[in-house]
RNA sequence: GGGCGAAUAGCUCAGCUGGUCCAGAGCGCCUGCCUUACACGCAGGAAGUCGGGGGUUCGAAUCCCUCUUCGCCCACCA
């Protein structure tokens, strides 16, 4: 209905570009053509300055969430504007094995035919996995398609990939002969339920209301007993002491005296060691070396055995390992899951009359970071990485500032793990990963890492088998910046672009992944592999939780992406993601979470459709900027988008992505739609000269603010860039960017600026009586004469702006007078029924806040500290200032005399 | 337990080195408008003692202290 009012020439063109931005139908093919011409593969043989990004590789069995979608729209808007600058840009994407939780879906996978692993044996269970990866594994990349990143495709790396498993061993065998991996027998986190021990950082701590209980301890020779203090009472079959601190005097004489343990019915000692922390409890602590880390450390320091009574599901078992301590767990507990045992336990203790006392506790438990299950510290042997020296080096790096993060003060928390970093576990009892390249030889009972796999022992000749474990995931991870680049081959690719420039995360892997990182990096490398770490917040919902599968709060992008489009999303995310804040979106109300980036989408569509549509029907092409003939308007958006350009440049070289979008947003719709537009539609029409000139500008600054707008909104920007004619057949994605072109022009700026308030103060009288935009009115301006010539240049726009049928310079109806910046005055004719009462109440609450506002600034001015201390500038603006406010006042005074207001 | 951050309009948040951004944006709300790019829009409007208290300063949303409330990271006191 719309179009059939629109003018002929318009019409042929609009029917094409329909009102509505229909991103779906536009997004598929853009993309598919940015593929075929391969812009964002780079060629080779550029001789710009790379600027590289590696994806942080998302686990192969994962679909897209949102913190994929904000995760990789940041890196998006980074590689794409550093792209069109002209860098030679590489993003290498890629996924990850990710071993525990790819086992545990295809063991999900495996129980619905009721199977087991250990039903399928090693091998087929990896044959499956692979199937599995093999038909799932690039679904994530294909919707990271979707939100318009550019990564570089025919780089997709893969942890477990042939490529990449080589480094992994190169670095195994490397750190092995180098003697930074060894064996270790001790206590670490064990996940009884993915049956598999963890490094410290995948046992996350979780405050939980528990209970500690107080459990006596009859003395041998029947003179009584100690009370020990527990927070879990089912490890105490594997206690082998009782522990008291050195310096307490008061229990100090029941040192080297022995206890009955109960229930397990064996006699231990009572010990003194300074793990026992005063005043704490019952002051007796029990010891019990293979179920807890520290007790693991007394026990050592004290030469006592070290049974362990919980199997590898944390059932009760007895599997001492030292053989010296068997027949401690009862028949009636052998085989029972933990907590149930605990509650047996306690019933047996109770009924001993050995629960002295039972009081609620907050406690810290650790839970697997995979399945959430409680872990239990379990005495075993596993493969370490010291780390000690790793940490040294990174330690170093940060305080140089070799390596930045933003926000900075993640550079902290970076600090500190530094500082008390352990030794990293990285074998992992499953079968999904790379194993272990350690093979034993039962002949000579020695072991060794071998780059090939061997086929008889080095030593001997003897026969040899391999270290039944994988590693960890993150043990591949860690080389993600120069194994997707080669190594350890030495490539053209590893030295074009190692080291890399920006990696873009979340905070939560920050120690599991970007810390160690950077340790490879410098290890092998001799080089951090990147110089800025910049850490994004985190999605969260209207509850300010985090949004996940489990809570059902999350939101799916590809959603988004149906509804409004990958350019809505990324707007929408980006805009909202300042520095070091998190992002909080509604997964029940996709439209209002959405409208920002849907609405400016679509605005900027509109926007297209009027330039494009104008262009092309003055058969213009190109986007040049004219260089002559330039009226008022022309002038002053010119300045604004040089500003813009300046502003759009800056914020993304700071991160500020926030800031990055919001400037060509705020241009684009409050300069450049609401007034520049609508300032030349009456030359557009013909009614003033200078069509042609207005329509060259406007196609000029739309083109460059599309570029600017073009690493945050890729699809749209694109379409409108190449709709525009002359630029068929041409894209954004490679530049160039915009730059600023000495067009700043206060003067412009200054003029428009009292052309604007006039427009709106004629508005806001219209507005405020009530008249009617199809009636038009009549008025004055009373300006000294440049001024006012100046002004009646314009006289077109503030006709068609403000619905004026005409202006003049003296008043010759009745109606209402408002005062204008720097002495001016407005009046408008409304005719002889003006309402005087209402616009003398508008006047008075004028006069009343400037009034106010001009009393704090005297008494500014009077203060003899505010004079002399402050800078010469500022009290001469605050003088100037005071001295404008004074003639408006005096000018409201003398408007409100005139009309009787009193 | 240690370290850190945040509290600004009904909601979600900007406000970078203290003074022309002592008050902003988006959404929501109120009043007019389908003005031949856009009702996912246009014009106009209401709305906040910048968490409480104290301090530094000529001057603080902006710096310091304290209290309150949330949040994050780390943690071998059972």
């Amino acid at each position: 209905m719309k179009d059939d009012r629109m003018s002929a020439e318009a019409t042929t063109r609009t029917r094409e570009l329909a009102p509505q931005y229909d991103a779906a139908a536009i997004e598929g093919p853009i993309y598919r053509e940015w593929l075929a011409r391969g812009v964002f593969t780079p060629d080779g043989r550029s001789t710009a300055q790379p600027f590289v990004i590696v994806i942080p590789p998302p686990n192969v069995t994962a679909v897209l969430h949102m913190g994929h979608g904000l995760n990789n729209s940041v890196q998006d808007v980074l590689i794409r504007f550093e792209r069109m600058r002209g860098r030679d840009a590489l993003w290498v994407p890629g996924t990850d094995h990710a071993g525990i939780a790819t086992q545990n879906v295809v063991e999900k996978l495996l129980a619905r035919e009721g199977k087991t692993r250990f039903d399928l044996g090693r091998e087929e269970f990896i044959r499956r996995a692979e199937a599995f990866v093999a038909e799932t594994g690039t679904t994530i990349l294909e919707q990271l398609k979707a939100i318009g990143c550019s990564c570089d495709w025919s780089r997709t790396a893969y942890t477990l990939s042939p490529a990449l498993s080589r480094a992994v061993r190169e670095v195994f065998v490397r750190l092995f002969e180098e003697g930074l991996i060894y064996r270790g027998h001790r206590v670490i986190h064990w996940c009884p339920r993915c049956h598999t021990s963890l490094s410290d950082e995948e046992a996350e701590h979780h405050e939980t209301d528990g209970h500690l209980y107080h459990i006596r301890y009859p003395l041998t020779d029947g003179s009584g007993y100690v009370t020990v203090a527990t927070t879990r009472p089912e490890t105490l079959l594997g206690d082998v002491a009782v522990a008291v601190n050195p310096g307490d005097e008061a229990k100090r004489p029941l040192v080297g005296r022995t206890v009955r343990l109960p229930l397990a019915e064996v006699e231990i000692p009572v010990i003194a060691d300074e793990a026992v922390e005063l005043g704490f409890g019952s002051g007796f602590l029990k010891i019990t070396p293979a179920h807890d880390a520290n007790d693991f450390e007394v026990a050592r320091r004290h030469g006592l055995p070290m049974p362990v009574v919980m199997n590898a599901e944390a059932r009760m078992a007895d599997e001492s390992l030292d053989g010296r301590a068997g027949g401690r767990v009862p028949e009636g507990l052998f085989g029972m899951d933990r907590f149930e045992a605990r509650e047996v336990i306690l019933a047996m203790l109770r009924e001993r009359g050995l629960l002295a006392k039972v009081e609620p506790y907050r406690l810290a438990i650790r839970r697997c970071y995979r399945c959430d299950t409680v872990v239990e510290p379990r005495l075993s042997d596993q493969w370490f990485v010291r780390m000690g020296s790793f940490a040294e080096r990174a330690l170093a790096a940060y305080r140089s500032g070799e390596v930045r993060f933003i926000p900075e003060r993640r550079g902290d928390e970076f600090e500190q793990w530094l500082l008390n970093i352990r030794d990293w576990n990285i074998s992992r009892q499953l079968w999904w990963g790379h194993r272990i390249p350690v093979w034993y030889c039962d002949s000579c009972l020695t072991h060794a890492a071998y780059r090939e796999d061997p086929s008889a022992c080095g030593k001997c000749g003897g026969p040899l088998r391999q270290d039944e474990d994988v590693l960890d995931t993150w043990f591949s991870s860690w080389l993600w910046p120069f194994s997707t680049l080669g190594w350890p081959d030495d490539t053209p690719d590893l030295r074009r672009y190692y080291p890399t420039d920006v990696l873009v995360t979340a905070p939560e892997i920050l120690f599991f992944w970007v810390a160690r990182m950077i340790f490879a990096g410098q290890h092998f490398m001799g080089r951090v592999p990147f110089h800025t770490v910049y850490l994004h917040g985190t999605v969260r919902d209207t509850q300010h939780r985090k949004m996940s599968k489990s809570l059902g709060n999350g939101i799916d992008p590809l959603d988004v992406v149906r509804l409004y489009g990958a350019d809505a999303l990324r707007f929408t995310v980006i805009s909202s993601l300042a520095v070091g804040t998190d992002i909080i979106l509604d997964p029940n109300d996709l439209a209002t979470s959405f409208a920002s980036g849907r609405n400016f989408a679509n605005k900027l569509w509109n926007i297209g459709r009027l330039v494009i549509g104008e262009a092309e029907a003055r058969g213009h092409r190109g986007t040049d900027s004219p260089a002559a003939g330039l009226k008022l308007e022309d002038r002053w958006i010119l300045s604004k988008l040089d500003r813009v350009i300046r502003d759009t440049t800056r914020h993304l070289e700071r991160f500020r992505l926030n800031d990055a979008s919001g400037a060509p947003y705020h241009f684009l719709w409050d300069d450049f739609a609401d007034w520049y537009l609508e300032c030349i539609k009456p030359r557009l029409r013909g009614e003033e000269e200078g069509g042609d000139v207005a329509l060259a500008v406007a196609v000029h600054c739309f083109s460059e603010t599309l570029k600017l707008l073009h690493p945050v909104m890729p699809f749209i920007t694109e379409a409108l860039y190449t709709r525009l004619p002359g630029n068929e057949g041409r894209t954004l994605t490679t530049g160039p960017w915009p730059e600023p072109a000495g067009r700043e022009d206060p003067a412009a700026e200054q003029e428009f600026a009292f052309f604007q308030a006039v427009v709106s103060a004629t508005r806001e009288t219209r507005a405020s009586f009530g008249v009617k935009p199809s009636q038009l009115v009549r008025i004055s301006v009373q300006a000294d004469g440049s001024r006012f010539d100046q002004l009646s240049r314009q006289q077109r726009q503030i006709m068609w702006l403000a619905r004026v049928s005409e202006l003049s310079s003296e008043v010759r109806g009745a109606g209402v007078t408002v005062p204008l910046p720097d002495g001016a005055t407005l009046h408008v004719e409304l005719g002889e029924a003006t309402d005087v009462a209402k616009h003398c109440e508008r006047l008075r609450a004028e006069h009343q806040r400037l009034s106010k506002q001009l009393q704090s600034l005297r008494a500014k001015l009077e203060n003899p500290g505010f004079v002399s201390k402050a800078p010469e500038q500022v009290v001469a603006a605050e003088r100037a200032k005071a001295v404008d406010w004074e003639a408006k006042l005096a000018h409201l005074e003398s408007l409100m005399r005139g009309l009787g207001c009193g």
